[in-house]
DNA sequence: CTTACCAGG
DNA sequence: CCTGCTAAG
């Protein structure tokens, strides 16, 4: 979406990234990512920091809406965005009778923008709880998997919509490299991928990523950083943008960051950016 | 007391050094000040970790004695020796019907050791409470002084004694850089410096940083991390051997390891080495 | 194995 | 402005 050549090009680069403490994240090389990477809009997860330190890291030069966690130093997630934004919606929508669970807060974020040609994009940047297995976490987890679920009944049907993020979960065996070894783990349960079939299947969602790839193993976009993990592949596929057909339709490029000219892991996941070709 | 050119030399190398934490010491650089050092005697204070840790950092070459705070990762005080233990004591005396306050565990210990002339020295270290003035904190830490003083008030019967550590209190208004800014904070109330009066006066110790360096600023052996407190030589004499009148008359030498071969800071404090000659 | 929080210094 | 703890990942 920059000026080039004396009119506005027709790509808006979107990259989603869980930046895991968005302070050490900038420490440790981010801007050098972002200069590299030259996104229009950041989808950013578990920035854990207060407002004021994502602004003043960030600078002048974004359109940011950012939502802290309840629970200082916790997930927290934002827009950033060389477009101004219409309209921001810093929650999910509650259902009657209810109220916001306090570990949903700072988990999802939607920012609408107007692109030149004059149509609306909705963008949503989200953390999905990771959750243990076998705990009380994963009943978390799951109540925020049906909220988050509801929510994207309601964006599918909208002709420009991304959901990009941290969604905690492997789709399919291709989306983690032990996959075998992770049968009963959070993030690959039969229950949790469920959820991610009806996004994709039933709601019409394209799993960019995936689409892109093709049937293939990966790209991964997380790694523990424990052991030689990063060095060996040996990943999970859970950072995507899931986008509305006409969206995906347009998709120029997708890629992982896996390691650009910035030398260092900024963070134990790495950027999924996507080109769109919104003419 | 290292075998050299075939015979027992007769110097006694021992250092008091508070490590701030010993796995973040040795990590930074704590071996090779050993290694340049050479005491025969670490009086150590604020070694911030379990026992095993200790054990296995410290590596097999000392005898070890090594009293853990009750609450994890706080204080705790330790004796490492060429020479073995005859005896250690690893808590202060408890008057009757009293019992060891919580926090006094890990600020003393004492050992035992038979020197080459058949002689017995005992050794100490301890770490006295910081405090913060004008809080309830300062209550512990006089309470303690009662408790270290009555000690002491044993230990000067000795003939050869040496108490080493971080006692936290500047002596003299040539003990700390800015005295003047510091006459309403803890560790230069008059109360606090009442205390080594009275062990260095009334009871004979001999405060051997002071008797060695003379009537000068200093030296300094404890820095704030803080700015440039280390670079401006900004700091507080508070880590000390008070010896015996016996032992303070065969003092070879004491300095303030404030900056050797090593170059990076391991701790807040310099380690502060003074060499006996026991003949 | 990393993040940020916190208390203690 | 460090330390190690803790919870969460």
């Amino acid at each position: 979406m920059s000026v080039a050549g004396g009119r506005v090009s027709r790509v808006l680069t979107v990259a989603t990234i869980n930046v895991n403490g968005l302070r050490a994240a900038v420490r440790r090389g981010m801007p050098a990512w972002q200069q590299e990477c030259a996104p229009d809009v950041m989808l950013l997860q578990e920035l854990r920091a207060p407002d004021d330190v994502v602004r003043e890291l960030l600078g002048p030069d974004w359109h940011v809406v950012h939502v802290e966690a309840a629970a200082k130093g916790r997930a927290g997630v934002a827009i950033a965005s060389r477009l101004p934004f219409e309209a921001v919606r810093p929650l999910l929508p509650v259902a009657e009778g209810a109220e916001e669970p306090e570990g949903d807060v700072g988990r999802w974020v939607e920012a609408d923008v107007r692109l030149p040609d004059g149509r609306v994009l909705t963008l949503v940047s989200t953390y999905l709880y990771s959750g243990t297995a076998g705990t009380p976490s994963m009943d978390a987890k799951y109540a925020h998997l049906d909220r988050v679920t509801a929510r994207l009944v309601e964006l599918a049907a909208a002709e420009l919509a991304v959901v990009g993020g941290d969604i905690n979960v492997g789709h399919r065996e291709l989306d983690i490299k032990n996959w075998k070894g992770n049968r009963t783990s959070a993030g690959f349960l039969p229950a949790e991928r469920a959820y991610l079939d009806r996004w994709y299947d039933e709601l019409g969602l394209v799993d960019v990523g995936r689409r892109v790839a093709g049937e293939v193993a990966g790209p991964y976009t997380w790694w523990s950083w424990r052991g030689k993990a990063f060095d060996n592949d040996s990943g999970w596929r859970i950072d995507v943008q899931a986008a509305t057909p006409a969206l995906a339709a347009v998709v120029d490029e997708a890629r992982v960051d896996r390691a650009a000219t910035y030398a260092e892991r900024f963070s134990d996941h790495a950027p999924f950016v996507v080109r769109y070709d919104v003419g």
